[in-house]
DNA sequence: TTGTATGCGTTATCAT
DNA sequence: ATGATAACGCATACAA
């Protein structure tokens, strides 16, 4: 394994001094002769030079390189937000460290340290952990966090929120229109603000309709896992239509449960939407794949993504001012839901 | 924005010299004296000492710092190779780049390149690139990669890769063996070698059992999208059962296609698998979550990542012997073949 | 326009 | 057991 070449090697070939091999090679605006600038541009091509970057970062103080903390890359819904935030770093030629913090605080936490540590100054995450001292602690730092999914309090950190009340609204509301009274939800472990959100956004589109809710909801999450998701869906699905008074519309608190819920309804021989409407959340893009395709409640997750980091860009520029951003949900209508009005 | 504190500011606040303060808060195995471990200890708490990681790596040239070079994110094989990848590497306090090539050999290469200048010594990649000496010239410079998906030939590169040939010859010889013998093919553009092992697996496993093969490519592939697959999976089924002798069963090169030939067949208000049968490639997990659910060759994904990161792990400890190793297909028997034999 | 010298934060070698 | 000092590769303030 040969030993990398530095710019002082570079420089002794070329019988200069170090700095000014840097400032060429660093295309750097210090005046340097055109002779030299050739002559040492073609000695660094010809000895196959390759910076190494550590030696700059640590004297710039800066590592060109952001992190994005997310439950699990697994899950459709972060790996588009991801893509999103990769394809702007890349523009910006910054490059992603990618953690999944499995829904578990300590590893959330352990991952903000050793990210620190790696000096990396550009930060999104959707943060899982109740505790958010150590991010803040951070700040003053020089750490930049943007917010994504998951709102944190306070200041300092710019959010990237999604209007998951209005969705769950949005979703029953859309039922309602289509004639239907008895509308079940659910969803997950309600341990996020998130999915309490919309737990209540749907509960106050019942209320407002002077109609019952009927709730169900998944006991633990320990694993995040699309078939997990999927395997309770199916559960609550079954619960619910073994109600005495089942619902004619069941509303899912994502796409995988909702899957489920189909998948459910189907062995029990009903007919989604013939016999029974079900509405999903996220709009990831298999929704439109299977059979009846679903109708979801977007969440824009690739342009949240790329949004997201290039805030983190202007902030880490030092940019303009901080704002947060409210996206809004938008009804993905597609062909599991039947109008029964008529009926 | 305070600066952070150094391990020669805590010398100064502690009376001693960053040496030892080097010694003890870098667990070294040198011995310090147990009052001063205390109090040096003590002190890095108090003030918040954040080790800067990148003098610590330029120091030891080790960045802890792995890459991931894959097509697509998007795509859920790779989402869950990554995130299998990332499993392991952070069991050995690595962390862990991701870039998405996007299929395109000039973005692979500036990734590369800018990787090594970050001093990442490890990357594990699926290739898209059709010249590979870039990656060879890294390899005497101390970069340990591992192919996986897509074979490298050469030297000095570990290779991860699936038995293509068999799935294909696999899937084709279970639809067979249901007593189909009129049995489609629908690809993507065979640009690579894993697709063209497929179709090879496919076009011997029809002639050895003396069927007609019947193809069907998409032209082109500039778009790595799900949505896209699913798209021309549509179409090419749709060519196929526009045959003046259509197929009783279709074999598609992954499953997002294979959602796209059967919502394309039941658009015809073909039923599978009363109608016609379809066999995927991948075995992804919404795969159980469609109706029917997708019968297809499993490629362990997760596993894949794994392996490949425990590989990378071993030969940047140089331990041990070099290897190849070809994972094997499997059957995943679900729902969307039916068999014929007794018709 | 070029060179000299210093420091970024850390580890490691050599004295003491 | 502890300290002084020299690297690691680079950028830059200052000198020439």
């Amino acid at each position: 394994m040969n030993k990398p070449v530095t710019i002082h090697d570079i420089a002794r070939m070329a019988n200069v001094s170090s700095a000014t091999v840097s400032r060429v090679l660093s295309n750097s605006s210090y005046p340097v002769s055109k002779e030299l600038k050739e002559k040492i541009q073609r000695i660094a091509k010809e000895s196959n030079y390759i910076p190494n970057l550590l030696g700059k970062q640590l004297k710039m103080n800066s590592s060109m390189t952001i992190a994005v903390i997310i439950p699990s890359i697994i899950n459709p819904f972060y790996s588009s937000v991801l893509f999103g935030v990769e394809e702007v770093a890349r523009q910006h030629n910054f490059t992603v460290i990618t953690c999944n913090s499995l829904q578990d605080p300590a590893l959330e936490d352990e991952y903000i340290r050793t990210l620190v540590e790696k000096q990396v100054k550009g930060l999104i995450i959707s943060s899982i952990s109740k505790d958010k001292r150590l991010l803040k602690s951070l700040l003053d730092r020089g750490l930049h966090v943007i917010a994504i999914d998951q709102k944190i309090e306070g200041e300092g950190i710019s959010q990237i929120e999604f209007d998951y009340h209005k969705g769950g609204a949005m979703a029953t509301r859309h039922l309602q229109a289509k004639g239907h009274r008895q509308i079940g939800y659910v969803t997950s472990k309600i341990d996020r603000p998130s999915r309490r959100s919309i737990c209540q956004g749907y509960l106050e589109a019942m209320q407002s309709a002077g109609l019952e809710p009927m709730v169900e909801e998944s006991p633990a999450d320990e694993v995040y896992n699309a078939v997990y998701e999927f395997d309770s869906g199916k559960r609550l699905a079954g619960k619910l239509m073994d109600r005495p008074n089942p619902p004619t519309a069941i509303f899912a608190c994502n796409d995988m449960m909702a899957f489920g819920v189909i998948n459910e309804l189907s062995r029990r021989e009903l007919q989604v939407p013939q016999d029974i409407s079900v509405v999903g959340f996220d709009g990831i893009d298999v929704g439109q794949m299977i059979h009846p395709p679903l109708t979801s409640i977007k969440q824009p997750d690739y342009e949240m993504g790329k949004m997201a980091c290039k805030m983190l860009m202007d902030m880490m520029d030092d940019a303009g001012p901080m704002f947060d951003i409210v996206l809004q949900p938008k009804l993905l209508e597609r062909k599991s839901v039947r109008d029964i009005t008529g009926d």
